[in-house]
RNA sequence: GGGGCGGUAGCUCAGCCGGUCAGAGCAUCGGACUCAUAAUCCGUGGGUCGUGGGUUCAAGUCCCACCCGCCCUACCA
């Protein structure tokens, strides 16, 4: 399975909502590596853009300098957060970025053709508008743009999108948002400037080939990362024989992955991606995350102030697959200190206590069966992850939790005579080592410690596993 | 303007093709237990399922209109 995130503007900083698509990223990779598929997990960041150039000069530091810097930020992530991606692309410094994007350039070539331009620009989308302000809220003015630039002929490739959107061939997930790109494609598709001049881009970004005075429009040129990044090798392995190749996506950027980008891919004769997951957006506080707002969160400073397991217990347990969600520091906390504190940690600590106390730390193989959650829950998360519905798979992990704890209530191990107790204690460690396999994808660090507290035949001593965050 | 998605217990939400669907979790209250990070387990509370119509033997569950929130799209003025 090939997995890709987006990749994010290197204008500043990573904030929680790239932190949630990278994670959900994460979670899908280790869990199909955990079923012994081979997979790829691919992130990487957006440098050409210029909206860095604008943040550049801003903040008066050479654009270089600032890409680099921030671009770090992001690829730092991986540490805090426990990534586990493959590959990390920059599409200013990866060696086979530009190259593959002039040679999609060159294969898109019969579609393409020159046309004088007027339009008014947002820098904050990247994107052109026909009027009004900025639907996204973004302060900065627009751009009175005249030039002339390149154009594809997108318009050709209505018909064949909507096959294959409407075949499934290209998923798009959730339902909604199929339809909403059908929608937009069934009401027709004019063909979109793909260039804009050397001089409005100040130098920065991938050159026209052929056409030095122009640069490739920054969208075009991020949304090839997906295939350039891929080696030869790696390509054909990858992108041609790997039959699933998911992207994973914020709704803000939804016609760029399910419209512009297999359009690209068409006229160029090559493959499609298989899946487009659309996720929606965190608020904070109940309002929209953004700069000038003050509502930015930092994910690394998070994960510093609760710990990497309540970060992404958080964004995987309770943000839904489909609506936003609303983030607060409150909400971590109460998560991370009843299911993670109260629930994960306390149910290995008290089985490990019981079997020291009453065994000597020593522990049999269990003959009878274990929790029904146990045995459901593989089955519930793979449906769950394929449907892209992570809370719903974590709310499976976390049914062994409730499950095994119930078994504790029922059996009463203290109570019983040494050769019951004795299974009773086996059923629950066997529960707990199912249950740090399942936590693995979700909390790879929180899993090992589980694994580490209850393997062995004489288990070693029982140690808090998680800090409770308050109270 | 067109299209789409939501509006279900205090909070967050499940409820697919109509007939135990009026539910879960949290919070509250009561009880149990003592192995455990005062953790855990059990029970309880009752909300006109946005509003008004309609179809049906039967509707959160289908149809229509409207109100509210959000999204996509187009832009009349």
């Amino acid at each position: 399975m090939y997995i890709t995130t987006t990749i994010p503007y290197v204008n500043a900083r990573p904030h929680l909502g790239f932190a949630l698509e990278i994670v959900q990223g994460d979670v899908l990779a280790r869990h199909h590596r955990h079923l012994g598929e081979a997979v790829r997990f691919q992130t990487g960041t957006d440098d050409n853009s210029l909206k860095n150039v604008l943040a550049a000069e801003a903040a008066g530091v050479p654009v270089r300098e600032l890409v680099d810097r921030n671009a770090a930020a992001f690829e730092a992530l991986r540490g805090p957060l426990d990534l586990s991606f493959d590959a990390f692309v920059r599409t200013s410094a990866h060696p086979g970025h530009r190259a593959g994007v002039e040679r999609i350039w060159r294969a898109v070539g019969h579609d393409l053709y020159r046309r004088h331009y007027e339009g008014r620009y947002c820098v904050g989308c990247e994107q052109f508008y026909a009027e009004g302000p900025c639907p996204e809220g973004h302060e900065a003015p627009m751009q009175a743009v005249s030039e002339e630039n390149w154009f594809f002929r997108l318009s050709r490739y209505q018909e064949p999108l909507l096959g294959l959107i409407r075949s499934g061939r290209l998923a798009i997930e959730p339902a909604a948002r199929r339809n909403e790109v059908l929608a937009f494609v069934e009401a027709g598709l004019d063909d979109i400037s793909i260039s804009r001049s050397a001089a409005r881009s100040r130098g920065w970004g991938i050159p026209v080939p052929g056409d030095p005075g122009q640069v490739v429009y920054v969208w075009w040129d991020a949304l090839a990362n997906y295939i350039t990044a891929l080696g030869d090798g790696d390509y054909e392995r990858w992108w041609v024989r790997e039959p699933r190749r998911i992207h994973l996506v914020g709704k803000g950027v939804i016609r760029f992955h399910a419209v512009y980008w297999p359009a690209m891919l068409l006229s160029a004769g090559l493959p499609l991606p298989s899946a487009i997951y659309v996720h929606d957006y965190l608020t904070a506080g109940g309002r929209k995350i953004s700069k000038s707002s003050g509502t930015v969160v930092d994910p690394v400073a998070l994960v510093d102030a609760y710990g990497v397991d309540a970060v992404r217990w958080w964004l995987l347990r309770e943000v839904p697959r489909v609506g936003d969600a609303d983030f607060t520091e409150e909400r971590v906390v109460a998560r991370a200190d009843e299911d993670l504190a109260n629930g994960i940690g306390n149910l290995v600590n008290r089985v490990v206590t019981m079997v020291h106390r009453f065994q000597d730390g020593r522990v049999t193989e269990a003959a009878g069966p274990v929790p029904d959650a146990c045995e459901r829950a593989p089955a519930l998360v793979g449906d769950a992850l394929a449907a892209f519905d992570f809370r719903r798979a974590a709310a499976a992990v976390w049914a062994i939790v409730e499950e095994a704890n119930q078994y504790v209530e029922a059996t009463r191990p203290w109570h019983q005579d040494p050769a019951d107790r004795r299974e009773s204690l086996a059923t629950l460690v066997r529960a707990c080592r199912v249950l740090a396999v399942q936590l693995e994808p979700f909390l790879p660090t929180a899993a090992a410690r589980v694994a580490a507290a209850v393997s062995g035949e004489r288990l070693p001593r029982p140690e808090p596993l998680f800090p409770r965050l308050r109270r």
